[in-house]
DNA sequence: CGTTTAATTAACTATATAGTTAAATATAAT
DNA sequence: ATTATATTTAACTATATAGTTAATTAAACG
């Protein structure tokens, strides 16, 4: 068995999956109501497998209903997974600002390119 | 192929590959450095692989010094990760909230019940 | 040149993941 | 009791993942 932050990531690791947390954060829904979208793409056994996975990673929480299974969505292991992340914070804040030298340096090169292509064949 | 925020969950959702980027958030260090802690546990060619599945998530880079092929962080797919995750923040915080009023109504129950369990054979 | 050090590639195995179809279960409705 | 709806389980297949050992490449060193 893995750790649960393991298990997390891997859980979202999927667009399906995601996408399917995505429907939850909007609320309520049952397993059919998940499937909706993904009917033409895959088969309901398939929706209910993606279901157990998020489950198994405690992100999503199944009650009864009579024959429907309504899902909710579960925040806990995202915290956790958020907090994980955070301590990385600083390099990608710090490539963002690596990027915007590099576009300013572009930026300066294309303007000096631009000078030079202007005297095409320099006095020298 | 899968689409990059897949890729980057994928490659999160391992231990040892969160272990390297620990090790690399301390700076910049060679496959046989990050191979260090694990060599008890895997081989070298197990290691590399481990850095290939970061490096083709963008999660670190590559380059070349002698024979050494030392490896620097890269944020920027976790800045992704984070901003889809940020997303479910009032999720996670919610639960916060469901957990905090959770132990409120234990810890009443808990002096309730202690109550109760003072008079074992009431009155009535 | 031959050897050592660093790292990768090749070839292979075992297990996990993602999907399928067909059958089974659970509840409600007629 | 039978049928319809919602969902799951079983059994199976294909591909991906994580590891192995042995061989290979790349650069530096004596």
């Amino acid at each position: 068995m893995r750790d649960p932050l393991s298990q997390t990531f891997a859980a979202l690791a999927d667009p399906t999956r995601r996408a399917m947390l995505a429907r939850l954060a909007k609320g309520e829904a049952s397993v059919s109501d998940l499937a909706g979208p993904f009917l033409k793409e895959m088969s309901l056994p398939a929706v209910t497998k993606h279901l157990k996975v998020l489950e198994k990673a405690g992100l999503i929480t199944k009650t009864r209903d009579a024959q429907w299974r309504p899902c909710k969505i579960n925040g806990v292991p995202l915290k956790d997974a958020n907090n994980w992340m955070e301590q990385y914070r600083e390099f990608w804040e710090a490539s963002f600002d690596r990027l915007d030298e590099y576009l300013k340096t572009v930026t300066a090169k294309k303007l000096a390119k631009g000078k030079k292509n202007v005297r095409k064949k320099p006095t020298e």
